[in-house]
DNA sequence: TAGCTATTGTCAATATTTTGTATAGATACG
DNA sequence: CGTATCTATACAAAATATTGACAATAGCTA
């Protein structure tokens, strides 16, 4: 059984009213008067009387804060948090920036890892929600879909190929993330503007699409418009859409061996894409870090072998060869 | 900047006017002028008197500045919103074209249909993107999706079949509606509390997942838990599912005559099912409409002809069945 | 064309609310 | 004992509410 209670641990008072306004920067006569005035924060007391806050709260707190030095009015954004509380939505960490990001290597996510890998091979949907709930209060999207969501698919296929989960069991459990992923790719920050959306494909005959849904969603968070098209479609039709809709660039993912072979005929279909450089086509999946040899044969912008290489590169590449207005 | 889910759009009372003029972009003065002349906007009260606009206010702030914006007059554009939530009918101002002026939607839904056909067919994602929010800002998400959504997805499958599209362009349209909906899905109102989510899969052999979608999405719109399992999955699996998480029900939907047939035998894999009528098992599709004698043989609750009678009976029924605490 | 009118956004003046901060006396903590 | 925290009250700056007036525009009419 894995130790991690944070539901208890975060709720444990304490922090006195000091603690809480040096860790918060909202002074302590503010802490006080919100409390008196909107009942929040909450927060236990000594035998004395005195108050202590919980990690909980601080998190809650660190949100309004936010909220408010984005010039939301303090009862707004504590009636906010409430009612995104009650309906058991997510406050949207994801619009704001991030404050004072935690380091990346966390050892805790891969607990989360396991944590909600467990969930979901018990098919506990709803505690698995709350989970990534509560990541996201704690980390970035991006660190949660590359730490945790990333090696939790991975491995629910391996429990699915060793014959550990049912199918029923990984079919919900998949289901499950792939519905996130698919919501992340169309929520978020504000797309840049007048710049038509990255496409987005598997190779011909590749039917996986787990790391192209993750990559969609990391290139929408960073304000890439994506068009998803998935699962394999033939190379003469991506062509087409990708003229029609003047794309930036098209990126295939593929994880088999006849998905790599495939995409050495792109720049049949491509000639413009090939000889100049425009559209970007980019390429990555399993099968190119496993046989290094195959990337020798394709064209294009091979993303690298992690999936935050990935990222990266294409994200570097897309802002030097266009200059997205915001 | 604040960015609004339009598909979560509530009645809550939360920004105060400046919020609100920030967000829509229309002045402090103005917005007051309007409720004094118009009535419109409607927003509650601080005890101090200081308004407060919902989510779905904002939204349809928006969609009256797009359509003044257009060139639309500010009390007609009024009295159009109100006429269309009232009557969900138009007003015959618009009915009957205005000489000479620039387009303004029709807020009609058959209209909005045809329009997010041609606009997904056309490859225009941000467009449609917009166009869902603005219905969304006019009727509410289950008549978009009963009456928007659903005729869509069968006609982009239609013109696919009939090779008038290609494709990229029938996975990128497939993959903009199955995003939303899947996003509809984990989204929205707190589910019940305490119940288990009801079990949602495909019949055995079945591929096409797009009405058990749907119904995932009504479901949950509704307040019931959801477990999407999705395509083809054994019976014995999903049985043993069901009892793992004590699902109050199980529904099945099959588009082809295979999967209908084996689907006469899931009394032999849910025995308690089938003797006590718990947990429930619904099923419905489209082979059961054309082929009414296949229903004769199959046991457990039909849905019925149409989604609408299929959301309305099984929330009868589980409401019968269970009474949720809030 | 000139004049009249309805529509519409903006502004001004004054009163009230909201909100952060400051002060004072008492109590708790270590 | 010194510092921190408690409650309660007071106060000032910013935002909002209400009412009435006013200027610009468009459409209509004589």
């Amino acid at each position: 059984m894995n130790s991690l209670h944070l539901e208890n641990a975060s709720d444990e008072p304490l922090y006195n009213i000091g603690m809480v306004a040096r860790m918060t920067g909202i002074p302590v006569a503010t802490l006080r008067v919100w409390e008196r005035r909107y009942g929040f924060p909450t927060a236990a007391r000594t035998p004395g009387e005195h108050r202590l806050f919980s990690e909980r709260e601080v998190l809650r707190l660190r949100w309004v804060k936010a909220q408010v030095d984005e010039g939301m009015q303090t009862s707004q954004a504590i009636r906010t948090l409430q009612h995104v509380q009650e309906e058991g939505r997510l406050p949207d960490i994801l619009t704001t920036p991030a404050p004072a990001r935690p380091p990346v290597s966390d050892p805790s996510l891969s607990a989360f890892h396991n944590r909600l890998l467990e969930l979901l091979i018990d098919s506990e949907l709803q505690q698995a929600d709350q989970l990534m709930g509560e990541i996201l209060t704690l980390y970035p999207l991006e660190d949660l879909i590359l730490d945790v969501v990333t090696p939790t698919m991975h491995d629910i296929g391996l429990a699915w190929l060793a014959g550990e989960i049912s199918v029923a069991a990984e079919h919900l459990a998949t289901n499950f993330l792939r519905q996130h992923l698919l919501m992340w790719m169309i929520t978020g920050p504000a797309p840049f503007d007048g710049v038509p959306p990255v496409v987005l494909v598997c190779a011909p005959d590749e039917w996986h699409e787990g790391s192209l849904m993750i990559m969609g969603v990391l290139l929408r968070r960073r304000r890439w418009p994506v068009a998803y098209l998935g699962q394999s479609v033939p190379l003469t039709d991506v062509a087409a859409l990708a003229e029609k809709i003047h794309t930036p660039a098209v990126v295939f993912v593929s994880i088999l061996e006849k998905g790599a072979l495939a995409l050495q005929e792109w720049p049949t279909y491509f000639p413009q894409a090939a000889a100049t450089g425009r559209p970007l086509v980019a390429y990555g999946g399993q099968i190119f870090v496993d046989r290094s040899d195959l990337r020798d044969n394709v064209q294009g912008l091979y993303l690298g072998d992690t999936l935050r290489d990935g990222i990266e590169k294409l994200d570097a590449t897309l802002h030097t060869m266009f200059t997205p207005r915001a």
